[in-house]
RNA sequence: GGGCGAUUGGCGCAGCGGUAGCGCGCUUCCCUGACACGGAAGAGGUCACUGGUUCGAACCCAGUAUCGCCCACCA
């Protein structure tokens, strides 16, 4: 549909009633039979305006924080589209990873056990079972093949339900343009993009601690973690070194036997002596040296720490930077190994590592504090503290660190070049607000080691890679085999690389597939790509990359906004977009953040229905970008209300006859609203382009009222009744605002604009051209629409302080108004007279005041 | 500990150097020919605090407090 500019003179058909019920049904199918969202794929690279959508998380619901922020964005491709863009805004669903593994496992209560055969048929335990974590014990163990299938199927109904409410909420989304992260076309692009990191050597394979999640047994990544209070205790331990006991404290005596040395600061003047010396644990008789390094804290404790394999990230770095050995202990579910490590030589070890054997980090803790104290290696009380833990974002359990092999893609964490080339682009990127800018580049610079992105996971994209195994069995980790372009997407752990066969896999000579897939952020990093088509439609990426904007969440620069800044320099050494828009939180009334987690989350689907989608919108429209926002459905009703009015001022304007067709607004007070009226479009419009949507709705709105409360009030009856001069003016600017009004609130409240636009004119009012100060004409002095106001809100004080109706008549009375508007009054005096039913009306000099008044 | 943001009438917010604004709520009135899911009028604020800059500060600067978020620390 090609842009369209209203003409005041079409013949209106007005209804009997206005009403919004029902509105969102009728112009939902209207836009969708009409295609009036559709991306024209012809479209020139200087014509198109792109969005980079958010993917929803298909695994659960939307809250009304999606819809806050969605809003948003759909404001911006509205007015971008009447401005003559062909706006390319896509949808896509984040399907793949943990949460839809969880919600699936709680839906069907199935869990994923890779060694099972397929089965054909299979009927899911149960179905639609709570959102509450089932326990493993009540999840019957199904095959991976059998799993992904319930999550594909899960994810395309949970998408479907999301897309009838988007549709609802008036999102003039393109759905043509929609992708999934878990699709076959998906799974390809996320597969390719890895292997050209690999082929660049930007992706690799590293054996070091890794932070895990015992219960969701994965590594997870820094931009995953979140950190929780936690109860936790000091033990003090004696240890033995040349001159006496040493005492420290630690918080995890539990790995006591995964201690390698005794750490303290170089400064620190008490430990000086010790330093290059040897000591012997507690218990197990272990010689460990005492060390120094600037990252221990003399007054944390005792001032000297035990560094252990692995109890904190400190100890990491420590291990690291004094080439300390690996003795670690716990295994892969949390749990105290089978064996001891070595360096547990002597007996006396080997047997107290037997009895803390299989036990959980909880009561291996329990029983070396027993232990402890029958030896009186414990001194004092434990002391009883609460600290911050790591946890994984969506884990139970603090984490662990463990030894793995895993896959990792440079982020500038180990790397100055990338790390100040990432913090350029971060400064070339337009933020709204603006100071969002930091939070990216304080997460830069914060960043301590490479982006992590292999999951021991099975509902995702596998990294498409396989390993030979030579001739002893051994397997080459360090020579992965890469798969061909076009036999994208692969699952290494059922296809087979080029020139090997399936009775191969796991033999000597023959190969190994990679069982890990991408961590979720991974595949979301490409969303530019997948929406653009960069894997299959290089003619549309072309004209789509960069993006002029990516929305989201302040939550997700760090991981999302990050990831895919990094993926583009990566891979097209640019920004993948202009700007970032950056909504803020939803605050519920006690100014709490609302978010599942905290159970204070508001389901949209009922707000719509109580509010109406305008309704929703215009609350959310009124919050600007990057700020909180209360939830507030009082805001919900204002707007329904707005969009109640503007139909029925549109539905009275449209109601008057035009005398001649060839009439132009001629008296002041119409010339003077034209003239108000030019000054908002054009601020609106200024403001819609720095994406100022708050501002650009409140002078619309103000506009409005004003338009409604005084102007329409003072043409009534010379639209009524005047002579046909006076009447043609009237009812053309009645128009021409009402054109101008409508296409105004369009973003805002896109279904009551449709519907009043449909009365009037040809078209989606959203294919319309955006109003432009030109096409008002000829316009005059904004003061007489002020003097008019001020006028009209003394008359009627009078009236109302005598208690009297706005009809009532006066004989006489004397308008006061400033020597500077006294002109503007003269010339105003008729409609000031028809308005406040005034026979006789003198204007003096004064404060604005009626005086003199003789009531009929 | 570092950073970012917020602090304006009962509530939700705007204003960001020149006489305190909007909406809701509240009070009073009006069933006026678009709208009673309406309209009119009114009451209500020493703009968190303390200093400073300026002829002049809600607005600029410095500091303090409270709240929110991010990061760091987690022996």
């Amino acid at each position: 549909m090609s842009s369209v500019k209203p003409n005041p003179l079409n013949p209106a058909s007005t209804p009997e009633k206005a009403a919004l019920e029902g509105l969102e049904q009728k112009w939902n199918d209207f836009w969708n039979e009409n295609g009036i969202y559709r991306f024209d794929h012809q479209a020139s690279r200087e014509e198109i305006y792109s969005i980079d959508t958010p993917p929803p998380t298909a695994s659960g619901s939307l809250h009304v924080g999606h819809v806050f922020s969605y809003t948003h964005t759909d404001i911006i491709a509205r007015h971008r589209r009447m401005m003559g863009k062909k706006v390319f805004y896509p949808m896509g669903w984040d399907d793949n990873g943990l949460p839809t593994e969880r919600r699936v496992q709680n839906y069907y209560g199935v869990r994923c056990e890779p060694t099972l055969p397929y089965e054909n048929d299979f009927t899911p335990p149960i179905t639609g079972g709570s959102n509450k974590s089932s326990k493993p014990q009540d999840q019957q163990p199904i095959s991976r093949k059998n799993f992904i299938e319930l999550c594909e199927a899960l994810t395309e109904e949970d998408e479907q339900a999301f897309e009838n409410l988007w549709r609802n909420l008036g999102l003039s989304v393109d759905w043509k343009e929609s992708y999934r992260t878990i699709s076959d076309r998906a799974q390809a692009t996320s597969q390719l993009a890895f292997l050209k990191n690999l082929e660049r050597g930007e992706a690799y394979i590293s054996m070091a601690p890794t932070l895990w999640d015992v219960t969701f047994r994965t590594a997870v990544a820094q931009a995953e973690l979140e950190d929780r209070e936690q109860p936790s205790a000091y033990h003090q331990l004696a240890f033995y070194g040349p001159e006496g006991e040493i005492l420290i404290d630690t918080t995890r005596p539990e790995l006591l036997p995964a201690c390698v040395a005794l750490v303290a600061h170089p400064d620190d003047e008490r430990y000086q002596k010790l330093f290059g010396q040897t000591c012997k644990t507690p218990l197990f008789d272990v010689e460990v040296p005492i060390v120094a390094h600037p990252l221990a804290q003399p007054d944390k404790g005792t001032g000297i720490a035990m560094i252990c394999t692995f109890g904190d990230v400190n100890d990491v770095t420590w291990w690291r930077e004094l080439n300390l050995p690996n003795r670690a202990i716990l295994g892969f579910d949390g749990r105290v190994q089978s064996t001891p490590p070595a360096g547990l030589d002597n007996t006396k070890a080997k047997e107290l590592f037997a009895e803390l054997a299989g036990k959980t980090v909880f009561s291996a803790k329990q029983r070396i504090v027993e232990l402890l104290q029958e030896s009186g290696d414990l001194k004092g009380e434990i002391r009883p503290i609460t600290h911050q833990v790591k946890f994984f974002e969506k884990g139970d359990k603090p984490l662990e660190i463990v030894s793995t092999r895993q896959w990792y893609i440079r982020n500038g964490g180990r790397d100055e070049s990338i790390k100040e080339r990432l913090l350029e682009l971060g400064k070339q990127l337009d933020f709204h607000p603006d100071f969002m800018t930091v939070r990216l580049a304080d997460w830069i610079n914060g960043l301590n080691g490479d982006w992590l992105i292999s999951r021991q996971r099975f509902f995702g994209v596998p990294i498409p890679v396989w390993y030979p195994i030579n001739e002893s069995g051994e397997t080459d980790y360090e020579n992965p085999i890469a798969p061909d372009a076009s036999q994208l997407p692969v699952d290494p752990s059922s296809d087979c690389p080029t020139g090997y066969t399936e009775v191969q896999r796991g033999k000597p000579g023959g190969f190994e597939g990679e069982k890990d897939i991408m961590d979720t952020w991974a595949t979301s990093s490409l969303t530019p790509q997948l929406a653009a088509g960069w894997l299959d439609n290089p003619e549309l990426f072309e004209k789509i990359f960069p993006y002029d904007l990516r929305p989201q969440g302040q939550d997700i620069i760090r991981t999302w906004l990050f990831s895919t800044l990094v993926r583009s320099e990566l891979e097209h050494g640019q920004l993948p977009w202009k700007n970032a828009a950056i909504s803020g939180w939803i605050l519920d009334p006690d100014r709490k953040k609302m978010s599942k987690s905290k159970g204070n989350v508001v389901v949209p689907d009922q707000l719509l229905k109580d509010h109406g989608s305008d309704g929703v919108r215009y609350w959310a429209a009124s919050a600007r970008l990057g700020t909180d926002t209360a939830f507030d459905e009082g805001q919900m009703k204002i707007g329904r209300r707005l969009a109640l009015k503007l139909l029925n001022a549109g539905k009275f304007a449209l109601g008057f006859e035009l005398p001649n067709k060839d009439a132009s607004p001629t008296n002041e007070i119409d010339k003077g609203l034209l003239a108000t009226l030019a000054e908002v479009v054009e601020k609106s419009t200024e403001a819609l382009e720095r994406y100022d949507h708050t501002r650009a709705l409140e002078l619309t709105e103000s506009f409005f009222w004003t338009f409604t409360d005084d102007y329409l009030e003072s043409v009534k009856d010379r639209a009524y009744a005047g002579d046909d001069d006076a009447k043609s003016s009237a009812v053309i600017t009645l128009r021409i605002t009402l054109a101008t009004l409508n296409r105004l609130f369009a973003p805002f409240i896109p279904f009551a604009a449709e519907e009043m636009w449909s009365w009037w004119q040809q078209g989606s009012v959203h294919a319309s051209s955006w109003p432009t100060v030109s096409e008002l004409g000829e316009t005059g002095d904004s003061h007489y629409l002020e003097v008019l106001s001020k006028s009209l809100a003394v008359i009627r004080r009078t009236k109302s302080d005598q208690k009297l109706s706005m009809k009532a008549e006066i004989s006489s009375a004397k308008l006061l108004v400033p020597d500077s508007d006294k002109d503007y009054a003269e010339k105003l005096i008729s409609d000031l007279k028809l308005v406040g039913r005034i026979e006789e009306l003198e204007i003096a000099e004064g404060d604005y005041e009626l005086h003199s008044v003789i009531f009929s």
